[in-house]
DNA sequence: CCCCCTAATTTATCATTATAATTTTTTCAC
DNA sequence: GTGAAAAAATTATAATGATAAATTAGGGGG
């Protein structure tokens, strides 16, 4: 899987890639942190004997997976830092653009993990971010009135799921969650209004999302896992109308 | 989460990102599949109206992102080349690289999913598939002798475990699976080897697979789900004996 | 002490030239 | 004609130099 282990596989990469593999070499082997700096231009040309043009395609290479960030000026440069978890979204997304998931995929997923979720969290999160959950389950509390309300409820809810992944010890666990939850915002946002609101289902998720809190409150894993998992249920049956594939555009940082 | 809803967010972005966003965007207009071409170098410069530099630096961002391949010659230059999964594991795998993930939070995803893919994978393989994991499942019939050789077969198991999950319809599961595989691969590749083999769970971590294998071909999806939930047990003691914190390093294409 | 202005530093962009790698075409022997 | 080697054409790759833009640091003037 490294690139040590693989010899006599490409013997042909291309000046910027060798230099950026580089550079992040000499990263790892100083264990440089997120705001550390990297040697300016003119040092990297002389270091590794390579023209202004081939250090900055590097640079521009390693900026695109979120490893350093440069700016101008004195003081400025380029400095290491960490991929941040949009830009980590982005790059997966652009994968998963070619792969043809459907909603049916997404949610398999969902019934397997958010449960899981629900029950780790249970009893682990401070007042604020209670609170904060319970405002946003709270949001919009009368039914919707309109193909355009549901829509707003909808992203509503799926930003209680994201603000909930990111509370999450397991960083894994949390990514993918948050992942999902913005695959289908991106979905709802750009897809077309022809259902009318399900008004017995949507009081059905708002109960859902309250009792969770509650659960999450008292630090009662097991009730939270069982809601949650009730919970997927319905988000399933709201989003079965959609079409079955998805994912037909890039996302933005 | 798309560019377009954040106005106020960014208002300088870099020429070569502004053009490789611009390339993108010519891209998705046209509809543009895996092989098709963009148009050559000196083309983009009078597109795009800048300069041969700014125009390469914005290629070696969009090939960093595994979104074109670029070759010289006649007939050469960029084309459309999907995502490949390797490089969305190594994408991915720099993000986590900053976020201290431990075995713990890896079995606790594995738990999740890995049932649920062999349950959905139930009567579904191709006799191939099936003779192919039966292969793998069968080396090292006999219990390791040494650390060094124990090492072989854990990574022969997670050979199996990584060529299961690119067997999933769902492509979003099937991935996240694979990356863990990867993951758990290139630490037991780089670990210490200090405990003796654990003859006993070495020995019923083979009978699973078996077992998943002729499950698998019966078409027996529960039966399926829960040996594999039996499995993880196993591989999770197994691996309680290594350090909590792991991806030290970066992994290659 | 504070504000503004200038200067210094560093990246950003452009322009030009030469080189390397591939593929296509041509040529020439058989 | 056929096939292989040589030549040509096309394209990216790399290096160099010059100028622009952005940002910080430092130096007065009040």
């Amino acid at each position: 899987m490294d690139g040590s282990t693989t010899p006599p596989a490409k013997p042909k990469r291309s000046r910027p890639v060798q230099v950026a593999d580089q550079i992040k070499q000499w990263v790892v082997e100083r264990d440089l942190k997120k705001g550390d700096k990297l040697p300016n231009e003119s040092a990297m040309i002389e270091l590794f004997s390579v023209s202004k043009g081939t250090v900055r395609e590097a640079l521009r290479i390693l900026e695109a997976q979120g490893l350093i960030v440069t700016k101008t000026g004195p003081g400025g440069g380029s400095i290491v830092g960490e991929v941040s978890a949009n830009r980590a979204r982005s790059l997966l997304a652009n994968y998963f653009y070619f792969q043809d998931l459907s909603v049916a995929d997404i949610y398999q997923m969902r019934r397997a993990l958010e449960p899981e979720l629900a029950a780790s969290l249970a009893g682990t999160l401070t007042e604020d971010q209670i609170a904060e959950l319970q405002e946003l389950a709270e949001r919009y509390p009368e039914p919707a009135k309109s193909a355009e309300e549901e829509k707003e409820q909808h992203i509503a809810s799926l930003v209680f799921h994201a603000r909930l992944s990111e509370f999450a010890e397991n960083k894994l666990l949390g990514f993918v969650i948050g992942f999902m939850a913005n695959i289908l915002t991106d979905m709802t946002v750009y897809r077309q209004l022809y259902d009318p609101p399900n008004v017995v289902l949507w009081s059905k998720g708002r109960e859902h999302q309250l009792a969770l809190v509650e659960a999450l409150r008292a630090g009662q894993a097991e009730e939270a896992r069982r809601i949650m998992a009730s919970h997927m249920q319905v988000a399933e049956e709201l989003m079965k109308v959609q079409e079955a594939h998805l994912l037909r555009r890039f996302m933005g940082d």
